[in-house]
DNA sequence: ATAATGTCTATCGTTTTAGTAGGAATTTCA
DNA sequence: TGAAATTCCTACTAAAACGATAGACATTAT
Protein backbone atom coordinates (compact mmCIF):
# COMPACT_ATOMS: atom_id res chain seq x y z
CA UNK A 1 0.00 0.00 0.00
CA UNK A 2 1.05 3.32 -0.46
CA UNK A 3 1.22 5.47 1.95
CA UNK A 4 -0.60 8.84 2.94
CA UNK A 5 2.69 10.65 3.42
CA UNK A 6 3.37 9.88 -0.15
CA UNK A 7 0.25 10.28 -1.92
CA UNK A 8 -0.05 13.46 -0.34
CA UNK A 9 3.19 14.81 -1.38
CA UNK A 10 2.55 13.59 -5.49
CA UNK A 11 -0.62 15.60 -4.40
CA UNK A 12 0.77 18.74 -3.63
CA UNK A 13 3.19 18.62 -5.77
CA UNK A 14 1.23 17.90 -8.75
CA UNK A 15 -0.99 21.23 -7.55
CA UNK A 16 2.19 23.19 -7.39
CA UNK A 17 3.57 22.19 -10.83
CA UNK A 18 -0.57 22.84 -12.40
CA UNK A 19 -0.23 26.63 -10.17
CA UNK A 20 2.61 26.89 -12.76
CA UNK A 21 3.93 30.11 -11.34
CA UNK A 22 7.09 30.15 -8.70
CA UNK A 23 5.17 32.38 -6.75
CA UNK A 24 5.35 30.92 -3.28
CA UNK A 25 1.93 28.62 -2.41
CA UNK A 26 0.69 28.78 1.37
CA UNK A 27 0.46 25.37 2.97
CA UNK A 28 -2.64 25.74 3.76
CA UNK A 29 -4.26 26.99 0.44
CA UNK A 30 -2.54 23.42 -0.47
CA UNK A 31 -4.13 21.42 2.24
CA UNK A 32 -7.63 22.53 1.77
CA UNK A 33 -7.40 21.93 -2.16
CA UNK A 34 -6.49 18.82 -1.63
CA UNK A 35 -8.39 18.10 1.70
CA UNK A 36 -5.18 17.55 3.57
CA UNK A 37 -4.55 17.83 6.94
CA UNK A 38 -2.75 20.73 6.99
CA UNK A 39 0.00 19.43 9.57
CA UNK A 40 0.65 16.52 8.34
CA UNK A 41 1.20 18.25 4.94
CA UNK A 42 3.52 20.27 6.59
CA UNK A 43 6.08 17.46 7.36
CA UNK A 44 5.62 16.05 3.99
CA UNK A 45 6.42 19.25 2.40
CA UNK A 46 9.29 19.90 4.68
CA UNK A 47 10.91 17.19 3.96
CA UNK A 48 10.49 17.48 -0.20
CA UNK A 49 12.40 20.54 0.45
CA UNK A 50 14.80 19.02 2.73
CA UNK A 51 15.28 16.91 -0.47
CA UNK A 52 15.54 19.41 -3.01
CA UNK A 53 12.00 19.53 -4.71
CA UNK A 54 10.96 22.45 -3.38
CA UNK A 55 11.88 26.00 -2.23
CA UNK A 56 10.05 28.09 0.73
CA UNK A 57 9.72 31.17 1.58
CA UNK A 58 8.86 32.36 5.24
CA UNK A 59 6.58 35.19 6.70
CA UNK A 60 3.56 36.97 4.83
CA UNK A 61 3.56 35.92 1.46
CA UNK A 62 5.49 32.74 1.84
CA UNK A 63 4.71 29.18 1.19
CA UNK A 64 6.25 26.59 -1.26
CA UNK A 65 7.25 26.70 -4.39
CA UNK A 66 9.21 24.08 -7.63
CA UNK A 67 12.93 24.37 -7.74
CA UNK A 68 12.60 22.32 -10.93
CA UNK A 69 10.59 22.38 -14.02
CA UNK A 70 8.08 19.58 -13.87
CA UNK A 71 9.12 17.74 -16.72
CA UNK A 72 12.92 17.37 -15.07
CA UNK A 73 11.33 15.55 -11.84
CA UNK A 74 10.91 11.83 -12.48
CA UNK A 75 8.93 9.91 -10.61
CA UNK A 76 11.67 7.19 -9.40
CA UNK A 77 13.55 10.02 -7.29
CA UNK A 78 10.01 11.48 -5.58
CA UNK A 79 8.84 7.80 -5.05
CA UNK A 80 12.20 6.95 -2.98
CA UNK A 81 12.04 10.28 -1.14
CA UNK A 82 8.43 9.32 -0.26
CA UNK A 83 8.04 5.65 -0.07
CA UNK A 84 11.79 4.61 0.14
CA UNK A 85 12.52 1.61 -2.23
CA UNK A 86 10.68 1.01 -5.05
CA UNK A 87 11.70 -2.90 -4.98
CA UNK A 88 9.35 -4.84 -2.59
CA UNK A 89 12.34 -6.54 -1.00
CA UNK A 90 15.36 -4.94 -0.04
CA UNK A 91 17.81 -8.09 -2.27
CA UNK A 92 16.71 -6.90 -4.93
CA UNK A 93 16.73 -3.23 -4.09
CA UNK A 94 19.14 -0.95 -6.58
CA UNK A 95 19.39 2.17 -3.88
CA UNK A 96 18.24 0.22 -0.40
CA UNK A 97 19.97 -3.20 -0.89
CA UNK A 98 20.42 -5.38 2.22
CA UNK A 99 20.94 -9.42 1.93
CA UNK A 100 18.06 -11.57 3.43
CA UNK A 101 18.64 -13.30 7.02
CA UNK A 102 17.38 -16.56 5.62
CA UNK A 103 18.09 -17.22 2.18
CA UNK A 104 21.26 -18.58 1.73
CA UNK A 105 21.96 -17.92 -1.86
CA UNK A 106 19.83 -15.27 -3.92
CA UNK A 107 20.55 -16.56 -7.69
CA UNK A 108 18.44 -19.77 -6.60
CA UNK A 109 15.32 -18.13 -4.44
CA UNK A 110 11.88 -17.56 -5.93
CA UNK A 111 11.04 -14.54 -4.48
CA UNK A 112 14.04 -13.09 -5.56
CA UNK A 113 13.24 -13.93 -8.82
CA UNK A 114 9.50 -12.86 -8.50
CA UNK A 115 10.39 -9.46 -7.03
CA UNK A 116 13.51 -8.81 -9.54
CA UNK A 117 10.86 -8.44 -12.36
CA UNK A 118 7.94 -6.50 -10.22
CA UNK A 119 10.75 -4.01 -9.77
CA UNK A 120 12.00 -3.65 -13.08
CA UNK A 121 8.29 -3.22 -14.43
CA UNK A 122 7.61 -0.19 -11.64
CA UNK A 123 10.84 1.00 -12.19
CA UNK A 124 9.96 1.12 -15.83
CA UNK A 125 6.85 2.97 -14.84
CA UNK A 126 8.63 5.71 -12.97
CA UNK A 127 11.23 6.55 -15.16
CA UNK A 128 8.96 7.38 -18.28
CA UNK A 129 6.89 9.57 -15.74
CA UNK A 130 7.79 13.19 -14.73
CA UNK A 131 5.59 15.41 -12.66
CA UNK A 132 4.71 16.84 -15.79
CA UNK A 133 2.93 14.14 -16.86
CA UNK A 134 0.68 13.70 -13.84
CA UNK A 135 -0.73 16.81 -14.74
CA UNK A 136 -4.65 16.43 -16.00
CA UNK B 1 7.13 -3.96 1.29
CA UNK B 2 6.46 -7.61 0.39
CA UNK B 3 5.15 -8.47 4.06
CA UNK B 4 7.19 -12.13 5.42
CA UNK B 5 3.93 -13.72 5.79
CA UNK B 6 3.41 -13.51 1.79
CA UNK B 7 7.34 -14.21 1.56
CA UNK B 8 7.23 -17.41 3.18
CA UNK B 9 4.09 -18.54 1.88
CA UNK B 10 5.77 -18.22 -1.76
CA UNK B 11 9.09 -20.06 -0.73
CA UNK B 12 6.95 -22.62 1.10
CA UNK B 13 4.29 -22.96 -2.05
CA UNK B 14 7.70 -23.02 -4.57
CA UNK B 15 9.21 -26.03 -2.14
CA UNK B 16 6.52 -28.09 -2.49
CA UNK B 17 6.56 -27.82 -5.91
CA UNK B 18 10.17 -28.76 -6.67
CA UNK B 19 9.58 -31.95 -4.05
CA UNK B 20 7.29 -32.53 -7.00
CA UNK B 21 5.89 -35.43 -5.70
CA UNK B 22 2.01 -35.84 -4.28
CA UNK B 23 2.89 -37.23 -1.02
CA UNK B 24 2.83 -34.85 1.85
CA UNK B 25 5.69 -32.53 3.19
CA UNK B 26 5.50 -31.59 6.94
CA UNK B 27 5.73 -28.12 8.32
CA UNK B 28 8.29 -28.59 10.09
CA UNK B 29 10.24 -30.27 6.90
CA UNK B 30 9.38 -26.87 5.33
CA UNK B 31 10.22 -24.67 8.08
CA UNK B 32 13.68 -26.25 8.30
CA UNK B 33 14.51 -25.86 4.66
CA UNK B 34 13.58 -22.29 4.05
CA UNK B 35 14.80 -21.11 7.55
CA UNK B 36 11.55 -20.19 8.66
CA UNK B 37 9.63 -19.95 11.99
CA UNK B 38 7.67 -23.46 12.54
CA UNK B 39 4.55 -21.90 14.20
CA UNK B 40 4.67 -18.91 11.88
CA UNK B 41 4.39 -20.80 8.71
CA UNK B 42 2.01 -22.77 10.15
CA UNK B 43 -0.31 -19.98 10.40
CA UNK B 44 0.67 -19.05 6.48
CA UNK B 45 0.04 -23.07 5.29
CA UNK B 46 -3.59 -22.77 6.77
CA UNK B 47 -4.70 -19.65 4.93
CA UNK B 48 -3.46 -21.40 1.71
CA UNK B 49 -5.13 -24.42 2.07
CA UNK B 50 -8.18 -22.37 3.46
CA UNK B 51 -8.03 -20.61 -0.24
CA UNK B 52 -7.48 -23.50 -2.64
CA UNK B 53 -3.51 -23.73 -2.95
CA UNK B 54 -2.80 -26.78 -0.55
CA UNK B 55 -3.93 -30.06 0.64
CA UNK B 56 -3.45 -31.31 4.25
CA UNK B 57 -3.48 -34.86 5.91
CA UNK B 58 -3.02 -34.86 9.80
CA UNK B 59 -1.59 -37.36 11.96
CA UNK B 60 1.67 -39.59 11.11
CA UNK B 61 2.82 -38.88 7.37
CA UNK B 62 0.55 -35.91 7.22
CA UNK B 63 1.85 -32.44 5.80
CA UNK B 64 0.78 -30.24 3.43
CA UNK B 65 0.92 -30.87 -0.69
CA UNK B 66 -0.27 -28.54 -3.55
CA UNK B 67 -3.61 -29.51 -4.69
CA UNK B 68 -2.48 -28.33 -8.49
CA UNK B 69 -0.28 -28.33 -10.74
CA UNK B 70 2.47 -25.53 -10.60
CA UNK B 71 2.11 -24.47 -13.83
CA UNK B 72 -1.48 -23.71 -13.24
CA UNK B 73 -1.26 -21.48 -10.37
CA UNK B 74 -0.94 -17.81 -11.39
CA UNK B 75 0.89 -15.52 -9.12
CA UNK B 76 -1.67 -13.02 -9.12
CA UNK B 77 -4.19 -15.65 -7.41
CA UNK B 78 -1.50 -16.48 -4.75
CA UNK B 79 -0.12 -12.57 -4.62
CA UNK B 80 -3.95 -11.88 -3.61
CA UNK B 81 -4.57 -14.30 -1.37
CA UNK B 82 -1.03 -13.85 0.77
CA UNK B 83 -0.55 -10.21 0.29
CA UNK B 84 -3.75 -8.67 -0.75
CA UNK B 85 -4.41 -6.08 -3.20
CA UNK B 86 -1.60 -5.66 -5.99
CA UNK B 87 -2.61 -2.35 -6.28
CA UNK B 88 -0.93 0.20 -4.28
CA UNK B 89 -3.97 1.93 -3.71
CA UNK B 90 -7.45 1.20 -3.22
CA UNK B 91 -9.12 3.08 -6.26
CA UNK B 92 -7.17 1.32 -8.65
CA UNK B 93 -7.40 -2.30 -7.43
CA UNK B 94 -9.95 -4.46 -9.59
CA UNK B 95 -10.48 -6.64 -6.72
CA UNK B 96 -10.07 -4.52 -4.20
CA UNK B 97 -11.43 -1.17 -5.04
CA UNK B 98 -12.39 1.70 -2.87
CA UNK B 99 -13.53 5.10 -3.19
CA UNK B 100 -11.05 7.75 -1.78
CA UNK B 101 -12.49 9.73 0.78
CA UNK B 102 -10.20 12.72 -0.76
CA UNK B 103 -10.16 13.12 -4.05
CA UNK B 104 -13.86 14.31 -5.51
CA UNK B 105 -12.44 13.15 -8.86
CA UNK B 106 -10.60 9.80 -9.97
CA UNK B 107 -10.09 11.21 -13.60
CA UNK B 108 -8.48 14.61 -12.19
CA UNK B 109 -6.48 12.27 -9.60
CA UNK B 110 -2.54 12.57 -10.33
CA UNK B 111 -1.95 9.53 -7.97
CA UNK B 112 -4.69 7.74 -9.47
CA UNK B 113 -2.92 8.34 -12.55
CA UNK B 114 0.46 7.27 -12.04
CA UNK B 115 -0.81 4.33 -9.81
CA UNK B 116 -2.92 2.53 -13.27
CA UNK B 117 0.14 2.38 -14.51
CA UNK B 118 1.46 0.60 -11.34
CA UNK B 119 -0.51 -1.76 -10.95
CA UNK B 120 -0.83 -2.64 -14.78
CA UNK B 121 2.67 -3.27 -15.11
CA UNK B 122 2.95 -5.56 -11.99
CA UNK B 123 -0.25 -7.29 -12.96
CA UNK B 124 1.40 -7.83 -16.26
CA UNK B 125 4.21 -9.77 -14.44
CA UNK B 126 2.16 -11.97 -11.81
CA UNK B 127 0.14 -12.74 -15.12
CA UNK B 128 3.20 -14.19 -16.36
CA UNK B 129 4.48 -16.18 -13.99
CA UNK B 130 2.80 -19.70 -12.27
CA UNK B 131 4.75 -20.77 -9.69
CA UNK B 132 6.36 -23.65 -12.23
CA UNK B 133 8.42 -19.85 -12.63
CA UNK B 134 9.33 -19.43 -10.03
CA UNK B 135 11.03 -23.02 -9.79
CA UNK B 136 14.81 -22.72 -10.04
C1' DA C 1 5.26 46.20 16.34
C1' DT C 2 2.33 42.76 14.57
C1' DA C 3 0.46 39.39 11.84
C1' DA C 4 1.42 35.78 8.74
C1' DT C 5 3.86 32.39 7.55
C1' DG C 6 7.32 28.23 7.56
C1' DT C 7 10.51 25.25 11.11
C1' DC C 8 11.24 22.04 14.40
C1' DT C 9 10.73 18.68 18.14
C1' DA C 10 8.03 15.89 20.80
C1' DT C 11 4.21 13.18 21.60
C1' DC C 12 0.25 10.08 20.88
C1' DG C 13 -3.37 6.76 19.60
C1' DT C 14 -4.29 3.14 16.31
C1' DT C 15 -3.25 -0.44 13.24
C1' DT C 16 -0.30 -3.81 11.31
C1' DT C 17 3.28 -7.10 11.61
C1' DA C 18 5.48 -11.00 13.05
C1' DG C 19 5.30 -13.84 15.70
C1' DT C 20 4.23 -17.16 20.38
C1' DA C 21 1.49 -20.29 23.49
C1' DG C 22 -1.26 -23.88 24.29
C1' DG C 23 -4.38 -27.18 23.54
C1' DA C 24 -7.97 -29.78 20.56
C1' DA C 25 -8.70 -32.88 16.77
C1' DT C 26 -7.29 -36.39 13.71
C1' DT C 27 -4.56 -40.12 11.90
C1' DT C 28 -1.18 -43.88 11.93
C1' DC C 29 0.70 -47.73 13.68
C1' DA C 30 2.42 -50.86 17.08
C1' DT D 1 -6.64 -49.68 22.11
C1' DG D 2 -3.30 -46.49 23.21
C1' DA D 3 0.59 -43.58 22.17
C1' DA D 4 2.87 -40.71 19.04
C1' DA D 5 2.78 -37.63 15.32
C1' DT D 6 0.85 -34.39 13.02
C1' DT D 7 -2.42 -30.53 11.53
C1' DC D 8 -6.12 -27.18 13.34
C1' DC D 9 -7.60 -23.39 15.86
C1' DT D 10 -8.00 -19.49 19.05
C1' DA D 11 -6.07 -16.13 21.65
C1' DC D 12 -2.46 -13.30 23.00
C1' DT D 13 1.59 -10.08 22.69
C1' DA D 14 5.70 -7.04 21.74
C1' DA D 15 7.43 -3.99 18.56
C1' DA D 16 7.18 -1.11 14.74
C1' DA D 17 4.96 1.87 11.48
C1' DC D 18 1.42 5.07 10.41
C1' DG D 19 -1.11 9.14 10.57
C1' DA D 20 -1.48 12.46 12.61
C1' DT D 21 -1.51 16.60 16.59
C1' DA D 22 0.45 20.24 19.79
C1' DG D 23 3.02 23.91 20.68
C1' DA D 24 6.89 26.81 20.77
C1' DC D 25 10.25 29.15 17.71
C1' DA D 26 12.19 31.81 13.62
C1' DT D 27 11.63 34.76 9.84
C1' DT D 28 9.52 38.07 6.84
C1' DA D 29 6.32 41.78 4.99
C1' DT D 30 3.94 45.68 6.02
Amino acid sequence: MLSKKTKYGLKALTYLASVGTKEPVQIAEIAKHENISQKFLESILLTLRRNGFLGSKKGKGGGYYLIKEPNEIPMTAVMRVLEGPIAMVPCVSLNFYEKCDDCPDEGECSVHKLMLQVRDSALDVYRNNTLADLIS
